[in-house]
DNA sequence: TAGATTGTTAATCGATTAACAATC
DNA sequence: TAGATTGTTAATCGATTAACAATC
């Protein structure tokens, strides 16, 4: 018999599909389709059915052979490997229109993510509340971070303070940060950081548009 | 003499890495630095001095040995492989936080990305204005469409509206969406999806705090 | 059982890194 | 000129796809 290495190191490139087949399953879920072989699902998701396959078997055979796969079997399991069976606390840093937008989209909640407060140096914004949660002065930070089990902090400032933050919730135990700020953060490596950059998005868009007009001219 | 290929395909994977590049090269730029090394870039973006040089010998040789890479040229000479130079007119479908974030998020428009309107369902946010930019209501998006020369949609509005609505921008001349609802696009191979699922990267984050605990417990 | 489909190994393809001659 | 550093080829590494025996 042999034990599987616990350890195994699973490539970026796999983590980053496992959301996008954890939809898939989730609309298959509500559609009400009990099975799905990897061939079906592959022409559903435009990929290769071995890329399922092998992308799967990093994680253990949740399928049966002459079968497929059990969908909703399935669905849990992705959420338990993305970790979303567990709940996780978080703070909004900067309760702008972005900080806002993050914070009424209350579908984190049902993957697990709660939202603990927002902050803000902004006076105008101080006591509003958001969905029912409170936005914090910046100088109430530290303190709230010290009473309160947050695991994440999103970072929806300009990128002149994102840096200088980035440092304090590290110092007061913030050990993921969900960065938003146009700036790469440069922080111990216990710390996770997951950058959304709008911009180098939009800047692929356009090279894409660039790139076709190129094809057209010839 | 050899005349290089024009449309060598470009990988996914160098597209993605240029904004960066940009990014940092920007930040020389405004410190002042005017010329900079493949090995000395490679150290402040933590990424192979041979990457560097690999990915913009892509586009053609913008350094010179001995003396390294000219920062405002090259920086300028990415801008255009990303169609910065150029102006693109693009819309925002949805102006709720989300929409009024990018749209007032200017420094988009620094880049070239112009804002002309934001359109919406909500009879509150008609006639309002963000940074001077006019909500409209949706049931005057067809005509303007046709009346201006539109490139671009963003697209900020439920997952359960957004395939309907890609389909009513395509039809009327749209040729890349940048697509924030949580759902896949599946339109024309010539219309260009740029996708930012803010769920999946969130999920991306989650599974690296699970992944972090795991290896402490052993 | 026969057919379907997985899990997994092997083959291929592509991307990254190393090395170094060319040359500023 | 000598030193530095590119542009580019070759080597390595990793990811994707193909193939098929195992098995439900």
């Amino acid at each position: 018999m042999v034990v599987k290495l616990e350890h195994r190191k699973i490539s970026r490139a796999v983590i980053s599909r496992l959301p996008r087949y954890y939809r898939f399953l989730g609309e298959l879920l509500d559609a009400g389709v009990e099975r799905i072989s990897s061939g079906d699902l592959s022409k559903k998701m435009h990929v290769t059915a071995s890329q399922i396959r092998q992308d799967l078997n990093n994680f253990g055979g949740f399928g049966q052979q002459g079968y497929g796969y059990n969908v909703k079997h399935l669905y849990s399991e992705i959420g338990k490997i993305l970790g979303l069976d567990k709940t996780h606390n978080f703070i909004i840093i900067g309760a702008g229109n972005l900080g806002q937008a993050l914070a009424n989209y209350a579908s984190f909640e049902k993957s697990g993510f709660i939202l603990k407060s927002l902050f803000d140096v902004n006076p105008r914004l101080e006591g509003i509340s958001i969905r029912g949660i409170r936005v914090r002065m910046m100088d109430e930070l530290v303190d709230f971070l010290h009473n309160n089990d947050i695991e994440i902090a999103a970072l929806t400032i300009p990128k002149s303070k994102a840096v200088e933050v980035a440092d304090i919730l590290v110092k007061n135990g913030i050990k993921a940060i969900w960065n938003f700020a146009h700036t790469d953060l440069t922080l111990p490596k216990d710390v996770i950081v997951e950058s959304v950059h709008l911009s180098d998005s939009l800047m692929q868009l356009s090279y894409n548009i660039s790139q076709r007009e190129n094809v057209r001219k010839k």
